[in-house]
DNA sequence: CATGAATGAGCCTTCATTCAT
DNA sequence: CATGAATGAAGGCTCATTCAT
């Protein structure tokens, strides 16, 4: 018996996740092709094939929908620092690449719920300054970037740089890489060897190898 | 009787130009504290102490307030880019200096007219994408940005440097430079140390000094 | 269930069907009594006893209720064609008759939904010159009225009356009644005696029997 | 000094009837294009080459705009009526011809001063149903056309037609031209010879030469 | 759990009219 | 007489959210 509504339980909850999900792939895709403001609820829904009111169901609002998609990447993200991590790829390439993938859905007008698009990007951060539920979700984004980032140059740079210099310089690449997705944003298709023979300029630097 | 009707013209002129700029103003400021969807026509035009028709008369919607505002910002930009290549202050210093002044009145919950608030450019990126008229102010903007990297970094790096490398760095720097933006959205009170460390570290690499 | 799911669709259904009759009554209403450009869509919504937003569930603007609104009374039309054609009554009378129909509701200030005030029509028809939307429902109508109206002439004339005769009395029978709802809406109490004396001088003309 | 001060008057007299003159062949001119609605004052205005306020002094508000026309073109109405009683042209022929005259206009998107908009005179009789300055004016060109049509069926039938019948075949001419006013407005191009094929068989009647 | 009809506040914009100059 | 800047009410329409079914 017990069981039993364990069971109905799990697939309650499971069924929940789903649909979940589900709506967050249609706010997703909806808010990259039109903006936050302009991607309304009912064609979320729509996308989503269901009904408006079973939205609010799973999530209070429209920000929840921000709130979830930014949590949802959140947990992405843990695959592209262990790569870089894991040194099986120049982090200039790494980088580049990653770029490349994110600017060839845009391009193709396609959308990848893998990455976030970068306008729709733009708009959370600047949505966040007056939304607090979707600022607390950004808040946990950005730690677990410098979390990743502070990770990776203390591990790629000699041990006698100073854990302020480390500091100093995960702001620096944090900034260089939120500045390319800016980019993104303003001009797509930008040329991948331009933008590799800027990184490795800076790379060694960043490493410390160029002092 | 010229000249009188010369003074009249010039009188309404100016009168249209001050019209303009109030608009503008009050536009920025309430851009800047709800967001271009955020804020209403009525509440510029009460911001401005104007009845909402009136901005119609200067101003053909508002988009137009975001061109205008971007436009304005764009003059601005000369003096900045000068004091950049007169070499009278390093680099390192300009820029830790100009996200100093930019942070400190977003810090206070001020707005300063005479910088774009972070948040607000974000917003106008996003929006450029899906607005023409936007789209088209940005685009200024961007030109005028890109012109001026480009000038300081061919004067301040060795003869030696292919202009396709400039190029790179102009990218690189151009991407630093609006990542330091967005991070400015995210999180007000950088620490102003951390960055002129970090920037010291890489600027030696954009100029083509470390390798 | 398939059944559960059939009535509860049909059910859906014909609540639309209510919705729409009702908001193009309380449209004609309006329109009749404030014109086109002077009845507002809350005002239309009030009458209907609705919320403005709800009217464009069913329509999607202010020129598709006219559009409704002539498409309902183009249906209505096949009676009157079908009287005339019947022969039960003479021309004269059934046009006499149906003008008092018209006018009296017309006198009466009251509205009746099954016949298109005078006023408003013209509005209509002069709409009809800027607005493709309303454009169309009047096309459907004059196609209609011109059927009908050929089918009768054709009938009630002799056989050896040729078809681009039969045409150009169609015209000038077409342009009388519209004349006539011109009048309507011009002075509201014709003298129906008249009316009809007038009818039956021209009558005999328009079916070839006075050559 | 007294005749100076007339002959002030005089010209200040002249000038102000050249003046509503001005805004009358402006505010008709923007009317057939626009509807009276769709045209606003300072679009006609411009039209008039003159500011918005000036109006004011030579007309109370937009709907004397139309009263204004519309006395206007009552006075040309004249000529018309004089004529068709000269007898020197064969009715159907004078109906023909000024149907042609009108829809020319109409059809080059050209706007004649001289006659009323096929579709702005539908507008106007609309709109004389709900604004009583319109009304009066329409009132008027009413009367006027309803004498001469009168005046003319009189002299041109026999004389042992009665009165009433008189008054009965005006009815139904009158209504035949307004209805063939508002075939103008509903398809510009109408087959001329159709036209004149059909008056032709009717004209008879109405002239009693049938019965 | 799911639907989708319904709400109603609020938005951008227009425009007839006024009035200081 | 003339200007045109200024007003402010109103209009059409959208959309996040609720709730009866």
């Amino acid at each position: 018996m017990r069981k039993a509504l364990q069971q109905g339980s799990n697939a309650r909850a499971e069924r929940a996740r789903v649909q979940r999900d589900r709506i967050l792939d249609a706010a997703q895709r909806c808010f990259s092709e039109r903006g936050f403001h302009g991607a309304s609820m009912s064609m979320i829904a729509e996308t989503a094939q269901m009904s408006p009111g079973l939205i609010y169901r799973y999530f209070a609002g429209k920000s929840e929908l921000i709130h979830g998609i930014v949590s949802r990447q959140s947990e992405l993200l843990a695959d592209d620092f262990e790569q870089l991590e894991s040194g099986a790829q120049h982090p200039v390439d790494g980088i580049v690449e990653k770029y490349r993938e994110c600017a060839s859905y845009n391009h193709d007008n396609q959308i990848s719920l893998r990455h976030l698009d970068a306008t729709l990007l733009l708009e959370i951060v600047a949505e966040s300054r007056r939304d607090p539920v979707i600022a607390e979700a950004m808040g946990l984004l950005d730690q677990r970037i410098n979390h990743g980032l502070g990770q990776w140059l203390a591990q790629s740079s000699t041990s006698d740089v100073s854990p302020q210099r480390l500091q100093a310089r995960a702001l620096i690449l944090r900034a260089l890489l939120d500045g390319l997705k800016m980019r993104q944003a303003r001009d797509p298709d930008l040329d991948l060897g331009l933008l590799r023979e800027g990184l490795q300029d800076v790379f060694p630097c960043l490493q410390g190898k160029a002092a």
